[in-house]
DNA sequence: CCAAAACTCGAGTGAGCACTCGAGTTTTCA
DNA sequence: TGAAAACTCGAGTGCTCACTCGAGTTTTGG
């Protein structure tokens, strides 16, 4: 009653190293799961790649499902959803092909998101409700920024916001897995780089956009 | 060569039943691998859709991973594997279409197919080599099919076929991801026609764009 | 300084896994 | 028709899995 917080005011706060060790476990599973997929990765082989035993992993995060989603909400809290380009003065094209760019240079990345992704469509699968959310997150986030583009005649006419924000998802997802499989064969910022130009006019002829003939040839 | 085919001829046929009993088995096991893809679907599962025991399931296959490749090449055995279009007459963006929409209507493809595609891109998965394989001559078919079609002048000035080839199979694949995760939140043919619309030219332009090709010409 | 919470982990627990063995039954084919 | 191959399956085999238990150690906060 003196120091009342709660009404079982008895709690107290983690060790000092706590945080570090999370961040330890997240790591390990980040790689694991990256590797092996959710199903085909176990906490023994996390535990492993953390040092400490399977027993202390599972005081953290106090089960596999857990574990799952605390390194998928990890990943977007330090790379970000998606959702908010960091620089509001840095183009939709410009984001999308420097997050490209930057993600085959970082191992693990990809191949944790595809995996997953994969898997996610399973029944009963732990994270098939962030992929779910998140899919419809980035599909509304890209179509609020082209519906824009479009309202300054920077969009390819003929091309709907929506349809094109759900294909530019889909086509980044899909070149993923093909470099992933094959990654002399495949030019993931290429492609990406030829879909936005077809579905964006380029800024200097926003002048005649809305009245004339795009640069490329139109549609019939 | 009556009784003498080989140095030990005392092979005998199967039994007459027996082509039925695989079929049963790879169904079930086209159903499970779909529901709860390689890892995650067991034998017992699949031999107890198939009314069989795990033993005798095992005695016309005789492993796991025997079984996931046998399901595989069957799907292409029965639906093509989107390398030669069935008809020589059908457009490539009709056949691209009519199998989209095709796979919309027959619960299961799509899911083993994007399933089985995520966790191929697993280490030491035995789908690996099969999807590989298959992203690599499916983007060789339809990088001719697509530079054919610049030669007729029905290509979009600027559009590169081997690019356009990988980000239409990268589109495909992505969008049957969020559509299975969201049926009513995506139009898969939509999309498809919307990439294809912007690729590829009306064909009335054809007797200004190339000299004296035929409509569709068969290919070569 | 000290009680109690936070942490650590060896040793299970029970379930499920792919796969094997051996013995019985059914079918083929000469 | 009969020998032998094709098939069937109950009963394992050894392994790994996620997760629990209980008992000890370390750290915190008053």
């Amino acid at each position: 009653m003196s120091t009342k917080d709660g009404p079982q005011a008895s709690r107290r706060g983690p060790y000092a190293k706590s945080a570090e060790r999370r961040r330890a476990i997240l790591t390990a599973a980040h790689a694991v799961f990256a590797a092996h997929g959710y199903r085909g990765g176990s906490l023994q082989d996390v535990a492993n790649h953390a040092g400490m035993s399977q027993t202390s992993l599972l005081h953290y995060f106090p089960s596999k499902s857990d574990l799952l989603l605390a390194v998928l909400n990890w990943r977007d809290s330090i790379t970000g959803d998606g959702t908010a380009p960091p620089d509001p003065e840095e183009s939709l094209a410009d984001a999308v092909l420097r997050q490209a760019r930057f993600n085959e240079d970082v191992p693990g990345v990809l191949e944790l998101y595809t995996v997953l992704c994969g898997e996610a469509v399973t029944e009963g699968h732990p994270g098939r409700d962030y992929f779910t959310e998140r899919f419809d997150r980035l599909r509304r986030s890209y179509a609020r920024q082209l519906a824009q583009l479009a309202g300054e005649g920077r969009l390819r006419p003929g091309v709907d916001p929506d349809t094109a924000a759900a294909s530019l998802i889909a086509l980044w997802d899909g070149i993923q897995t093909q470099w992933l499989l094959a990654p002399g064969s495949v030019d993931m910022a290429g492609c990406l780089r030829a879909y936005l130009d077809l579905v964006l006019l380029p800024e200097e002829d926003q002048e005649r956009a809305s009245a004339g003939a795009p640069p490329l040839a139109p549609l019939g």
